[in-house]
DNA sequence: AACCATTTGTGAAAAATTTCACAAACAAGA
DNA sequence: TCTTGTTTGTGAAATTTTTCACAAATGGTT
């Protein structure tokens, strides 16, 4: 069962959508009510969701909670995840304090800095390291994720640790390509700059 | 001339990239050097500049500066852009703070947040502004971009007004899809809770 | 000048993804 | 029960994007 990747992205976004309307209340969803709200098409919504095998109700739609627990069960959402925030500057620690994240079934279990200046003076629950330490402690603690907000000299590094603690998972704020080998390891690039120059350029080139 | 999106992402990876390669001396360098450096086919670094006319040199490569200006000036970055920052809580002020905005061609001339406390304490030299100022303000200082880090509640309120500024392009950090109706406007979704679910996703399905 | 090693640019093939269109299934009401 | 209106699921078409493969161009060397 092959599952393209543009799909998974918009699966996710399925899967944080339909959380919503559980909480609001909402019991049954059509695909085309779902396209309107997540801006796709409603054979999109559906071609997506048919990858994970049959669910819908011809006629009505979708149970919200029985697709909502398809999707996590069969894209992995069904269990808490530890995660790891490297390089604890002001964007770092800002991530580290996100609540969203255990709502959404991720702990953040660790922070990591180089600098031990930052280590004592920082404010937060969440217990940090020096970051040589990352491989003991990302096998110690079982974290599966980690997200890199370091500067862009000392990343690659930092992922070579990462990767030698068995980290599966890292979203690299860095603006910069980083080297995993060939561990079995996704990656996923956020880098602000850089969509603002994808921004702008798409806005020239369509002018 | 039509440019694939991910051609476009891409260039823009390249456009930083060469402005390293610049940084550190290197005049001259092939596309299979480029593509070992960002984890790409060196097939892939001649189409996508391909897409933008010739400029390499057969038997040498590519002119660093060369490139790096052909790229700047197709994709629009020949000039400094205003940019805001809408939603001043922590990740907020972080992002009005990097300092690589200034290096790359982009300037954050103001920040906007809903709560008076907040515009009253925040420390930092750019100019900040009630929410409801950012139509006015939007015109009256040219901004063409904005990020978004707003409670996902408030998003697409605040969206409107940017709009209605007449804004070009937005990098919304928000959980949630937001609407632009009919204006010429692109939106670039950056999500690191939904990264970790298509990471975690994407290493679920390929066990 | 002749030769060899590089490297680009690009048609054409292949692969991936999106869109379309509609039969089949169901709901709800008369 | 029959009819009408929805809505799913999915092959097949269309589109988009990536990959391939190689001719043509150039640099460097002898």
């Amino acid at each position: 069962m092959k599952v393209p990747k543009p799909a998974v992205a918009r699966l996710s976004m399925l899967y944080r959508f339909l959380e919503e309307l559980e909480k609001q209340g909402i019991q049954s969803i059509s695909s085309s009510k779902i396209a309107a709200q997540l801006g796709l098409g409603s054979h999109n919504i559906r071609k997506d969701i048919g990858y994970l095998g049959e669910i819908g109700n011809t006629g009505s739609g979708y149970d919200v909670k029985r697709l909502k627990d398809h999707i996590s069960s069969h894209l992995g959402f069904d269990h808490e995840r530890h995660a790891c925030v490297v390089g604890l500057g002001r964007l770092g620690s800002a991530i580290m304090n996100f609540d969203n994240f255990i709502v959404n079934g991720y702990r953040i279990v660790a922070g990591f800095d180089s600098n031990i200046n930052v280590l004592e003076t920082i404010k937060t629950d969440i217990d940090v390291y020096p970051s040589h330490a990352i491989e003991d402690i990302v096998k110690q603690k079982n974290i599966e994720l980690a997200v890199l907000t370091v500067p862009v000299a000392s990343a690659q590094e930092v992922t070579d640790k990462l990767l030698q603690g068995g980290i599966q998972g890292i979203v690299n704020f860095t603006p910069g390509y980083l080297k995993v080998y060939d561990y079995p390891v996704y990656v996923s690039n956020i880098d602000v700059v850089g969509a603002f120059d994808e921004l702008i350029a798409l806005s020239t080139l369509n002018r």
